[in-house]
DNA sequence: TTGATTAAGTGTAATGTAAACACTTATATT
DNA sequence: AATATAAGTGTTTACATTACACTTAATCAA
């Protein structure tokens, strides 16, 4: 007699974090169908037989936003009693990041509308997505600190003050100009790409990642 | 017509370390059953229905080895296709830690064979076991880094020389005795207990944590 | 009982890292 | 030509980390 498993729908959840408008921000839909109906929820959905988790993430992320190629971490995987409400639902949740120009999400997809909402405060969200993006921010904000992950949040040039804006906006306080310029040049992830962003004050020097898609440890 | 999601059999493995004989150990049962019968494998099984994903870690745990209330962790969650020969299989890993007096493994249980390897060399391995265990080592000396993880490794009492102990067995590099002395006291976690542990040298004090289930990130 | 062995216990000086701090420069605008 | 704006640039101080050697208290063996 052999053992029959249990088997239990799988899903994933983004949570796409931006900066926009000079505040963190993360993507949301609202959900056209029950249950939750017009609820704002995290971009996601069940994962197919012959799909890989991340295949998944990536395919979800990429059918309601048209974004591709973006940066993607595993976070947590979610699988309490009575997350859904209708059946046993486990779901594998993941860390994505882009550059706001990145995405204008149209009005109106076959899932809904779609649109950046602030962090700062969040809507009513369906499921347990709001504890979700909770510990997407903790994971955000400690990576920070001892990786290079901010930079996905950056265009492919970009001047110093964009990356300390990037800090400054995550880490919710100011930093010392002279010091941060020192630390971000010593990481030696950056080169000068001999452009000048000009506005109406001194031109700043564009920079680029030297490897654009590399996030790394940084101690 | 309603969307019929795809089920999935999840499992847990648990990635149970301890320090023995001087060296980082984690435990195996040899599998009794195909697929990979007569290999090594970790701990774990399918998540019941209504059963949470941590539950399904501790009791599959405590059935195969009789542990309860020990330090666990999620590590990360497996899902590549083809990881189980027999069917589509999402593992939710997890890390545990144990001292090693709480447990000697009977030779032989339900499961097969449970025994404690040294994770320098392993053994064949069944399913992408020795993936899971290597994360589940890249974390665990991560954590040693910038949380109180190592304690619980050590039993209730325990001298500053044992804890030093975990450290350089698990970094596998010594440390100075006077500045890891002085930087364990710091943190403020532990308190002597009065009592001395005895040898042929000079009696240790006995510490003991002020909060001995508490792991705390300490920067 | 005495000497040898073992690990416990203890402080200071040097080095390296992080933090504080203010003015000059180059463009756009009026 | 004057003004406004953000870019760009070094040095000093404070703090944290590292390097380093001898004394002490027990057990064991002669």
């Amino acid at each position: 007699m052999a053992y029959e498993p249990p088997r239990i729908a799988v899903t994933t959840d983004i949570v796409l974090f931006t900066i926009r408008e000079g505040v963190l921000q993360v993507l949301l839909l609202r959900r056209a169908i029950p249950p939750f109906i017009n609820v704002w929820a995290l971009p996601g959905g069940f994962v197919e037989l012959h799909e890989a988790l991340e295949d998944n993430a990536r395919r979800k992320l990429h059918e309601e936003t048209g974004l591709d190629n973006i940066y993607l971490e595993q976070l947590y995987t979610f699988g309490a009693l009575g997350r859904d409400p209708r059946e046993r639902v486990v779901s594998v949740a993941y860390v994505a990041l882009t550059p706001a120009d990145d995405l204008h999400p149209e009005a109106e997809t076959r899932a809904g509308t779609v649109a950046w909402h602030r962090v700062d405060p969040l809507p009513a969200l369906a499921f347990d997505h709001a504890e979700i993006i909770a510990m997407a921010r903790q994971r955000l904000v400690a990576k920070l600190d001892y990786s290079t992950i901010a930079f996905q949040f950056l265009p492919p040039q970009f001047t110093l003050s964009d990356v300390q804006d990037i800090y400054e906006i995550i880490q919710g306080q100011p930093m010392d100009k002279r010091n941060f310029r020192k630390w971000v040049l010593a990481l030696d992830d950056l080169e000068e790409t001999g452009d000048y962003r000009t506005g109406h004050h001194r031109p700043a020097m564009l920079y680029r990642l030297k490897n654009p898609d590399l996030v790394r440890i940084t101690k």
